[in-house]
Parts: C-alpha cells; structure tokens; sequence
DNA sequence: CCCTAGTTTATAATCATTATAAATAAAGAA
DNA sequence: TTCTTTATTTATAATGATTATAAACTAGGG
C-alpha cells in the first residue's frame, strides 16, 4: 500500500502538484475501501476519521484532481451522487459495473470484454474511442439465490 | 406522430395515468426532439412554448413519470443535470451514445452491439441483465475531420 | 350537482457541488 | 534565517438541480 501512495504521490509530482497530508489521508480511505463506489460525502465522513480538520471543499477538490489525473474515475449510477473509483494500477480502460436492481449492491467487471465491439464502433461510426462506460442493471446472484431459496420453501 | 401519441397514451392508461394537457405537451416536445439530449430545463423552456402555464415541477414530475414507465430513458453524462432520452418503439435495449470529448455532440447507436457481451456476463457472474448503459467517450468524426484537414493546411 | 382522487401551480426547501476570501504552509531567493 | 511568492486549505456563502408542500384546479362517477 505504501509503494501505492508513493506511486500516486509520483504522478502528482509528475503534474507538479504536491501530496498533501489532506491528500495522502483522502487518497488512503480511496485505498482502504477499493471495493466500494464511495460518494465524496462518503470520503469526507471517512476521512475526517484520521484527519478530522479536513474541510468537504477539499475533499471535493482532491477528488476532482485525482479524477483529472486518471487516478480515480468518476461514476454517477443515477441516484443524485458522483461516485469515485480508483482505477486499476495500469488498467488500460476503466472497468464495469453490475448494479443490482433489488439490494442496490455494485459489484466490479474489470475483464475487458469490450475490445469487439470497440473496434465496430471506431470502425462504423469513425469514432476514436478514448474511454468508456458501461452499466448493467439487473438482479446480482445474491438476491437471484435469495428468491430461488424462497421459492422452494 | 400522433399515433405514437396514441399508444404513449395508451400506456398511460394502463398504468392508471391520465394523459393530460401538460403531459401531452411535454410527450410532444420529446418526439420533436428526439435526435437531442434534453436536460429537465431544457425540456420545461420548449414546453413553455406550446404551454407557457405549465410549471417546471411538473415537467420534472413528466418526465420522472415516462421514466418510470419505461418510455424515456434518463441518463447522465457527468454534467450537473440528468437528460431524457425517447426510447425507440419496441427497442428492447436502451440505446448506446457516443459523446466527443472535443465538441461535446451527442450520437446514438441503435444497434445492439452488446448481445454476446451480455451472454458472457449472465454465465459467468451469474447476473440477470435487465438494462444497460453504455456510453463512449472519444473524438467523434466530425472533429476528426476537422483536426486532419487543419494538419493538411 | 357534489364528492373524490388525481393533477398542477407556485413556491419553498433540500441536497450536491462550486466559488470566494482569508488564513496557512511550503519552497525558494536573498 | 528572513522575506516573498505560490499553492493549498478552511470556512462559509452561493449556485444550480431537483424534490416537497400546500393550495387551487379538473374530470369522472354517483
């Protein structure tokens, strides 16, 4: 986790921006909680837990950065909120999301799978593609076992 | 035109809604701009054209209402605001877009493109699809034109 | 014609996000 | 070190999109 930190530290540099301690504390709960699609109301609450002078403008502004700089990307699954994921340490594309329709979970794709319908689609529309997006909603297998156990009951 | 009124209207009763004056001049708009990507704000300005009593809490409650009702697809593009999206007669998928970076012009796809990509997913995540979006993010050919006749110049 | 339920209007409230100005910190020059 | 400059943060206000509320309105059934 640390060679991570100093990684990202790395590519702020490389955009001569520092790591700050509010960064670094930002950057940390991103890391501890990678599985998760954290608003940045979230982050804040989380980070204000080791770093409680922090203010939300910050965190909203080390977001933003971390999203300009390709290290975190931005998702928005149609509730209010933006959402920050941490992308892959070179991950070429960002990856998918399986957003359950009945609990609400958010599980992660990071298989490609689009590379065919990429090259159709820069072919056919004559678009260069630069990055997706791609959302599939539905019911996860855990509320799909759930009601196949409370059929046969 | 109007028949496809009809069977909006149509399916408004069925659900037990009524197609009012308010909501038929917001349906209209929608089918008058279909090739666009209105925002609740837009749509409510173009109304106020056909219907200027009408208020923009009932645009939005319209609009939430197709939505609801699987007639309109509303989607995000990472700007502020949500935007409302016909879906064809009888498409059993939403549509896909492509969204250049340069420009900032919207273009649909209405070809599946997804099917065996979906197939993969159901199997090997054990995921029931019930929707998706997929948007691209790129140089759409226009700009692209553009930027290799300006090289050429 | 009245009653009821659905709908709309106008407006206020809410919520996420962004902008602002003053305070702080860090880095480099003298 | 001390001064200076620039980046950054804080706290707060402002903005902008969306939702909630209460009163007025409308249409259909009895």
């Amino acid at each position: 986790m640390e060679t991570r930190i100093d990684r990202i530290k790395k590519q702020l540099h490389a955009a001569s921006y520092k790591l700050t301690p509010q960064r670094e504390a930002t950057v940390r709960i991103l890391l501890e909680h990678e599985e998760d699609h954290l608003s940045a109301e979230d982050v804040y609450l989380l980070v204000k837990d080791i770093a409680p002078e922090i203010g939300l403008a910050t965190v909203y502004r080390t977001l933003e950065l971390l999203t300009e700089l390709k290290i975190v990307d931005k998702i928005n699954f149609g509730d209010g909120v933006s959402r920050y994921d941490l992308r892959q340490e070179g991950a070429a594309h960002f990856h998918h999301h399986l957003v359950c329709i009945e609990c609400g979970a958010v599980d992660e794709i990071q298989e490609d799978l689009l590379e065919d319908v990429e090259a159709v689609v820069e072919k056919r529309f004559n678009f260069q593609i630069k990055d997706h997006r791609l959302t599939f909603h539905g019911i996860c297998w855990r509320c799909h076992d759930r009601s196949s156990q409370d059929a046969s009951e």
